[in-house]
DNA sequence: TATCACAGTATCTTTTTGTATACTATACCA
DNA sequence: TGGTATAGTATACAAAAAGATACTGTGATA
């Protein structure tokens, strides 16, 4: 999805064309966030706690990726000022109606992990 | 989700070590993937059908997406060797799997839009 | 005294995504 | 004869997203 985030007009005019499938990509759509969401479920977890969980993601793309997400009112940042500092992460009730959405893509990817490991194997061992 | 469709060996490094939720999200993860897929839930539909019903899409980025799909094992891509050409893609067994999560995202949707035009509305109203 | 953890910024480069345009072959329609 | 529809490919370019790396301040630890 494009980056709505500083021009909510446009966000707004994609709003009103877009299908219910588009509206929710929209919010949940980006790189990471479906993997921020998942670690999310159970507990809220520091920014750091994070990145540990999601090795593949970058400081900056974490940070990116977590704004977004606030600014939508899927998560809650709190600060907590101490030293060193520490920020938790948590699901709002709107994020947490995005559950059902999660779930069943770990669901789908439990079950098929082994599935598409397979059929990425047969087109490695055809490709050479 | 990086693009692993001509790397199936750093591909099967990532199904190892990837969270569920990132296996799911690194085949329906495109941009255009989750709506594509939402259209094909009921019937099948040829290369300008989908065009139409997803307008911001254009020529070249759907022929990708729909490529990528293909070679996950997603969608099936019939050729009628007829003129006009005509192509028909249908969701494979494989990929009707994935309708709980396509279908949970509708869902979301539908019952959300408003929430999010109006929280857009007032972040607007907001930043004049 | 030097290093570590925390939660980020700032800057730059690369990759991915998107746009625009032209082009293909063939049959049908006016 | 010229235009339309189909399902793309090819090419060049622009914009957006992602990645790599260096840097910040503070207090506790070694």
């Amino acid at each position: 999805m494009k980056n709505y985030q500083k021009n909510y007009a446009s966000y707004l005019d994609f709003l009103n064309r877009a299908c219910p499938v588009e509206v929710t990509l929209s919010v949940i759509g980006g790189k990471w966030k479906g993997v921020v969401l998942y670690h999310l479920q159970n507990k809220p977890l520091r920014f750091n706690e994070l990145r540990r969980l999601i090795p593949d993601v970058t400081q900056r793309m974490l940070t990116l990726q977590l704004r977004e997400l606030e600014e939508d009112g899927v998560i809650h940042r709190e600060v907590y000022p101490v030293v060193p500092p520490k920020v938790e992460y948590s699901l709002t009730p709107f994020g947490a109606t995005l559950s059902p959405i999660i779930l069943a893509m770990r669901q789908w990817g439990k079950v098929h992990q082994e599935d598409i490991r397979e059929l990425k194997k047969e087109q490695l061992a055809h490709n050479d």
